[in-house]
DNA sequence: GATGAATGAGCCTTCATTCAT
DNA sequence: TATGAATGAAGGCTCATTCAT
């Protein structure tokens, strides 16, 4: 029974810090880190500003807290789905694709992503930053790495390549975000692989030929 | 006598317009939107907090004049740029290159531009927002258009196209600015307009076959 | 059984009252009423905050709890050694010398001693603290009327002087305690005697001879 | 002109200056340093709370110049008069009176200097502490180095009894600040040097025969 | 009785903005 | 026009106290 307590205390716990956490990427993907107040996520959460505080020791703890669960989240997932890829091409499908997907549901998790991997200040990040920046980098390279020796891609230096990568994926969810697409989540997909595959020449076949899915609007 | 001392207060003004601007750019590039402070920007001007009221309503008034009075010089010389090139291609790279060599020049207001641009948050810009960014994206597209009549590039979606033009580049200024790439600017131009043009796929030949500066470190 | 089990309880609970007590005195010691938090002082005793409110009221209930015991036990010993000795002069030695020598075994008690008589705020104790004060007057009266009586003390007012031995032996405790002293507490207690009850003026001979123990440094 | 101004709006600041000082004393002085809040300081000076904040930059910052500035008044009034005074005794009196006169004039004051010397918490002064209580206590151990120079005084370590000296004045200026003293300031300082100078043993003559000041009540 | 999560009042401090000079 | 003192609205954070378990 002692046992038992504990557990529904901690079920308890978990639940409003699963709370919290989810009224603080509400409030800072709104407002961002300096915009968002204490009192603001505390609202949101239907909690009491002290009540924060006992889950998380300051407002950037909190922060940083929704932006690596997030990020831990769609990390797990990104790998599993490229892992799960067998080409070079098909796993630089699949992380973007994942990630687009994420982020359809996730939005303001992704607000936050965008906020901070978006810009240059080191204000809230700083350090952690680059590291976390290099973990998503690293599966892109090793992907990149296949596609080097399989022939599948051509001599590229890897780790420009593997942020450009990540970089027009981050933009392109962006675009979504900002409500700048009017395609679904798959035709998006198709058409950002195809792009940075294929780039932007003329003369080069299509992948997939019967793709039609970003005929000009 | 009246109208040249009124002159002379115009001329008088407007410096002191661009040293505020001037100022602005450098503290907010360093410290953001909300970290930095209306007396830290007179400060750097050599000014009193409340002469900065005198020129500008607002700090955000006062973000945004800086931010408008980069973006508007780097629109004329990247239009000015681009149109002297000929083909698509070499417009694409006009952009481009203008891009990153502008920002190498005024690392500030790149900052800044990166700060407001790379994120989502209709926070700072709002509605003026869109505008700012669709002159850019309306340059590129322009010259897709061109390419796209002169069958110099595959069919793709013209405003999909144009925004990952501008936001690769973007995305690439900010690894420049983060210290990421140890390359020149010549040598990312290179790479990162080989990339959009010619994409990743293998058995694309190389655009100009000599130029090796990308070569896998 | 009934009793029984009560008085158990009662013994529990006297005894959790006291490690709350003993472990406030060392956190008020430390950090001062303001600076102390109650969650600090239950961590000290080994409890939960919820706890020390089941014993104690208030925070305040819980300090003037804490200098009250100190207290209370001081005036028993001071008590016990003044009326042990039989003259005046050495009633008045025994208040000092008990005094030191319990400041020394309970340096926090005195440390919250010296905070709240050691100035004027009526903050924590407001009428409370006239009576403890009071009653450590009157044992310094009583021997100082039994000095004036048997003309061992030349005429001053009781009050006064009453006042002043009490708070030359607080000063010199507190001098004892920030370290300022490098004699033993005998050799403290020979010396703050003899200059209350000689004075500072040349010409008054030593009242035992042999002492030497505060020879000029 | 320009100079008229400036001393003009300096004049101004200073008034500012000392109304906040004064303000911060009468409200220290009445809670404590933990127990004062700022916005209860600018309201007692008729000022915003913000005012506050432009003429000292922490709520300590204040409170260490309150202390400061009295304290430094009160020194140099200490000093001019024991300089004036000839012998030891009279030196030592002069101590003793110039404090409990200066305590009568600027109560406030010496509330707070009782709260900051007359308790151990190192907590609001830390290092600063001991380097101001060491340069009162010089003054008096100069005086009683002469004292002991010319035989007026007898053979006692100079830095006990300088600290005895004052610690017996601020005791008394303690009494007479709680309102336990029913004489006048005069009639104190006599009664005060007289137990400092002759002691309470019985048997040393009066200092001056005709006073009768102090008489048991 | 024992617990500790929840609360919310309150504090210090910052800073955009105003305005009298 | 230029100034900078004055303002007061927030904001982050702490903590005494309560209360359901």
């Amino acid at each position: 029974m002692q046992a038992l307590k504990k557990t529904k205390q901690e079920v308890v716990a978990e639940f409003r810090s699963a709370e919290i956490l989810e009224a603080a990427r509400r409030v800072f993907a709104r407002k961002g880190f300096e915009g968002a107040s204490v009192d603001e996520i505390a609202e949101a959460a239907g909690l009491a500003k002290g009540t924060v505080y006992v889950y998380f020791h300051s407002k950037r703890e909190l922060y940083l807290a929704a932006l690596k669960q997030g990020l831990a989240a769609l990390m797990t997932e990104t790998g599993r789905n490229m892992d799960a890829a067998p080409t070079a091409a098909e796993k630089i499908r699949a992380f973007m694709s994942t990630r687009i997907r994420y982020a359809e549901a996730h939005r303001d998790f992704f607000a936050l992503y965008q906020a901070e991997f978006g810009n240059i200040h080191p204000a809230c990040l700083g350090r952690v930053f680059k590291n976390l920046y290099q973990q998503q980098l690293q599966a892109v390279e090793t992907a990149l790495d296949q596609g080097l020796a399989d022939h599948e891609i051509r001599s590229v230096p890897r780790d420009a390549a593997a942020f450009m990568v990540c970089e027009m994926t981050r933009a392109w969810i962006g675009r979504r975000l900002l409500g700048w697409s009017r395609a679904t989540a798959d035709e998006d997909v198709d058409f950002l692989f195809d792009l940075i595959w294929k780039g932007l020449a003329a003369g080069s076949g299509r992948a997939r030929p019967g793709d039609v899915s970003w005929i000009v609007h």
